[in-house]
DNA sequence: ACCGTCTTTTGACATATATCAAAGGAAACT
DNA sequence: AGTTTCCTTTGATATATGTCAAAAGACGGT
């Protein structure tokens, strides 16, 4: 739980009403390799933070498996599209490791938002960061090769090159598997 | 004023204290086609409702010149990143058309997030809203074809057309102006 | 109405990446 | 250890899009 605290610290000191508040709405859960979080096209009821492990969002298209988005510990894996709307959406979430996660349910966090003013800023903060992230991958796929888009990915989190199978990062970085090996392969 | 907050009202509805206090801190202005909101490499002070005209955002990779983002009557021009983070930001922001646009500066925001907890919430809605914008711009980009993309820009906001110059059009699909051109002479 | 500037189209060619296919390796299960 | 399944590499070819260049067209100011 503290890791959770420690991420939350990033954006907002909370007071003790309003920390324990949340505390007492936090799941725990250990999970094997490959247990889904979220079924593609259903409804995305909760986020998760991961304090161990490792999860990718992905979704089918033309029958391709596309990785939308992989979260490593310390950072949170959610269906945005599908957790602010409220809406089913095409991605799913799953486990690429065995992985010890905290769960906040949509409905626990509403409640939490309309009680805690600081909870309810906590919440705009964490959208404005994700917007900020968003918008700088965007700007990579917009305008870096995939060669620079691969530096930047392994300069950033080294350790994925071992943890996710190539097909994955692959389509993460918006090419094929074929093309990924083959930039690999000149360095 | 009331196109800015018939728009509000798509995201929360304000109390009379709040909505007062929002009132407040908008500033009217109108502007000529041409004029720059923000030049490239500031910081982002304000954001900007537009109620009358069309601004972009857009940014020099290269030498050449990316619209990143086009913002039409009833919407929101902002460099978002500089304005959420206080940092400057590649991007700039420029009318495209003479405009009448209402103006929220971020210290004004800020104090009203801190004083009113419906406000901090409309700020999240916003946010939320924006995320969800950036991430289906952003899965057309990675799994759309430009042919696509176009298609879809023209069904969303058939104007544009007219009243943007094809070279910005072109680089907000991420494609030259000569694609765009050849994808045009197909229908 | 004219001139200069900005915008759009068209052409020839280059290149990055996709697609299809198959083989080689690695990991997982019993 | 052996077998199945998954993962990665390599090759040949196709395609979408980019780049460079120049002409044609539209627009705005005087």
């Amino acid at each position: 739980m503290d890791s959770f605290f420690a991420y939350i610290g990033n954006f907002v000191r909370l007071g003790d009403e309003s920390r324990e508040a949340l505390a007492a709405v936090l799941q725990p859960m250990n999970l094997p390799k490959g247990h889904s979080l979220l079924r593609p096209g259903g409804i995305c009821q909760s986020f998760y933070f991961i304090e161990k492990g490792l999860t990718r969002t992905y979704y089918l298209k033309d029958g391709k498996d596309i990785t939308d988005w992989i979260s490593t510990e310390g950072s949170i894996a959610v269906s945005i599209i599908s957790f602010l709307t409220h809406q089913p959406d095409i991605r799913g979430i799953e486990l690429l490791e065995p992985s010890f996660l905290w769960t906040v349910s949509h409905s626990d966090l509403e409640r939490l938002y309309s009680r805690y003013h600081e909870i309810e800023r906590l919440g705009r903060l964490l959208m404005s960061a994700g917007i900020i992230q968003l918008q700088q991958r965007f700007d990579d796929l917009h305008f870096a090769t995939a060669h620079e888009r691969y530096r930047k990915l392994i300069a950033a989190t080294p350790s994925l090159v071992n943890r996710v199978p190539l097909g994955m990062i692959a389509s993460y970085l918006g090419i094929t598997q074929e093309t990924l090996s083959r930039i690999r392969a000149q360095f």
